[in-house]
DNA sequence: TCTGGGGTCCTAGGACCC
DNA sequence: TCTGGGGTCCTAGGACCC
C-alpha cells in the first residue's frame, strides 16, 4: 500500500504558523493587491470561504475578500519547512518520493511488521507532522500511488481517506473527469468532443480509440487512470532535473539596458540557489513571454559547467539576443537544465582563472548572505532596485 | 477572471549517422 | 539523379501539476 500525504494550504499555513495573529483568519499568499499581473499562490481555508483560490488574479481575490491579510510568497521559508516535513516521512519508510514542495508518496510495502496496520500508520503520520511542525496534512491510502493521490484530495483538509484493495475502479467511477489527475483543460475538451463526459463513458472507450486523439503516452496513462490503476513507469526516478527563476513585470520591459539588468537579477538569484543546493549543469535556457502572452524559449548546451552568475549572465544574454524580436516583454526566465549533483565536482580544472575568480567571489558573498540574509551586498547594476537605504557603498563590482 | 512561479514529461521535426 | 529504412540526439513547444 501507498500513502499520499499533502500539506493543507501550505504557503498560507506556514504564514499562520510563523505569525500566530493570523491563525483562524483569511490569509492570501502571492502578489499584493493592486499589482496588475499578480495571482494568488495559496489561500487559507478561511479565505477560501470567500471564494478565493490559487491562480486567481489578485485583484479579483481582493474584491471577494477585502479584509484578508495579503502576503508575498517566501519560497525560501516554504522550502525549509517542506524539508522538515519530508524528513518526518522518512521515519516511516525508506522509500519516500517527494512530488512537489507540499506532497509526497510513502511506500508502505514491507512496513507492516514495523508499524502495524496501515490505516493506523496513516493517522500516526498526521499526528507526527502536527506535533513536530504545527502543520496539518491530508492523507490518502490505496494499493497504488495514483489512487492514493486522488484519495488524499478527497480528504482535504486535515483528513484521511482509504480506498481498500479491489475498490479502485469503483472509487474512480464516482468521480467527475475533472478530478482525474493528468486530465487538464485540453485533455478534457478532447475527451468531451469525442463523446466522453464521465468516467463510465471513458471505460467504454477502447485504448486504440483514445490513442487516436490523445497521443500514445497520454492515452495509456488515462486508460489506466480510469480503471484506478497506475501506468507503468509512473513517476519513477525523474529523468532529469532543472532549476529556474522567472519574473513577470508590472510594466512591459522595452529598454535594452533594463532588460539586461532584469536578466542579471534572475541569473544571480538562480546561481545562488544552485550553489546553496549544490547543483551544476551545462544547459542554459532563456524564456521570453511577450505582452501578448506568446511565449518562446531557447536553450543551449555547452561543454563546460556554468561556473558563476557572471558566466550564466553571459550565456543567457547571448541566447536572449538570438531570440528576441524587439517587442514588449511581460516575463523573463532563466533556467539550467539537466542538472547533476555538484558534490563530486572536479573543481580545479573546471574553470580558467577568470571564471574561478568569479566563482570564489560569489561563494564568499553567498556565505555572508547565509549568515546575515539582510546584508545589502549585490551587484552595482542591481543596486537601484534593492534596499536603497544605506547601501550606497556596498556594491560588489 | 487577461492569465504567477517552479517544476516534469511528451512530441514533432531537423541533423546526423550507417 | 529526385531519392530507403533504421536509428540517435537535440531543440522548441505544449500539456499538466502544485
Amino acid at each position: 500500500m501507498f500513502l499520499h500525504v499533502d500539506l493543507d494550504a501550505f504557503f498560507a499555513s506556514v504564514e499562520q504558523l510563523d505569525n500566530p495573529q493570523l491563525r483562524g483568519k483569511p490569509v492570501i499568499v502571492g502578489a499584493m493587491p493592486g499589482s496588475k499581473r499578480g495571482v494568488v499562490a495559496a489561500a487559507s481555508y478561511e479565505a477560501r470561504k470567500f471564494g478565493v483560490h490559487s491562480a486567481m488574479p489578485i485583484d479579483q481575490a481582493y474584491r471577494l475578500c477585502p479584509n484578508g491579510t495579503y502576503l508575498r510568497s517566501r519560497m525560501g521559508r516554504y522550502r525549509e519547512k517542506s524539508h522538515e516535513v519530508m524528513s518526518i516521512f522518512a521515519e516511516f519508510s525508506p522509500d519516500v518520493q517527494q512530488m512537489s514542495i507540499d506532497e509526497a508518496f510513502i511506500d508502505l510495502r514491507g512496513t507492516l511488521r514495523l508499524f502495524g496496520p496501515q490505516e493506523e500508520t496513516a493517522l500516526t503520520v498526521k499526528k507526527r507532522v502536527l506535533e513536530a511542525t504545527g502543520l496539518t496534512v491530508s492523507v490518502g491510502l490505496a494499493s497504488n500511488r495514483y489512487v492514493a493521490k486522488i484519495a488524499s484530495g478527497m480528504s482535504k483538509p486535515d483528513g484521511f481517506f482509504y480506498v481498500p484493495e479491489g475498490q479502485e475502479q469503483a472509487f474512480m467511477e464516482k468521480l467527475p473527469l475533472t478530478k482525474l489527475w493528468g486530465v487538464g483543460e485540453k485533455t478534457l475538451s478532447r475527451l468531451n468532443s469525442h463523446g466522453i463526459h464521465t468516467v463510465q463513458d471513458g471505460l467504454k472507450t477502447p485504448l486504440p480509440v483514445l490513442e487516436g486523439f490523445l497521443g500514445q503516452a497520454n492515452a495509456q496513462f488515462i486508460y489506466k487512470a480510469l480503471r484506478g490503476m497506475e501506468a507503468s513507469g509512473f513517476r519513477d526516478a525523474p529523468q532529469s532535473r532543472s532549476i529556474s527563476a522567472e519574473n513577470t513585470y508590472e510594466d512591459n520591459l522595452e529598454d535594452r539596458y533594463v532588460i539586461g539588468t532584469a536578466l542579471m537579477d534572475l541569473c544571480q538569484n538562480l546561481m545562488f540557489r544552485m550553489m546553496k543546493e549544490d547543483w551544476k549543469g551545462k544547459t542554459v535556457c532563456v524564456k521570453i513571454r511577450y505582452s501578448d502572452f506568446t511565449t518562446t524559449s531557447i536553450q543551449e548546451t555547452s561543454l563546460r559547467y556554468v561556473s558563476s552568475a557572471e558566466d550564466l549572465f553571459n550565456r543567457a544574454t547571448e541566447l536572449f539576443d538570438k531570440k528576441y524580436n524587439g517587442r514588449g516583454i511581460r516575463l523573463l526566465g532563466v533556467g539550467v537544465m539537466n542538472l547533476e549533483s555538484g558534490c563530486e565536482a572536479p573543481q580545479e580544472d573546471l574553470f580558467d582563472f577568470g571564471q574561478k575568480k568569479h566563482h570564489k567571489l560569489e561563494e564568499v558573498v553567498l556565505q555572508l548572505k547565509m549568515k546575515n540574509p539582510n546584508l545589502p551586498i549585490t551587484k552595482a547594476r542591481l543596486l537601484q532596485k534593492s534596499s536603497k537605504a544605506n547601501s550606497s557603498e556596498k556594491g560588489e563590482d
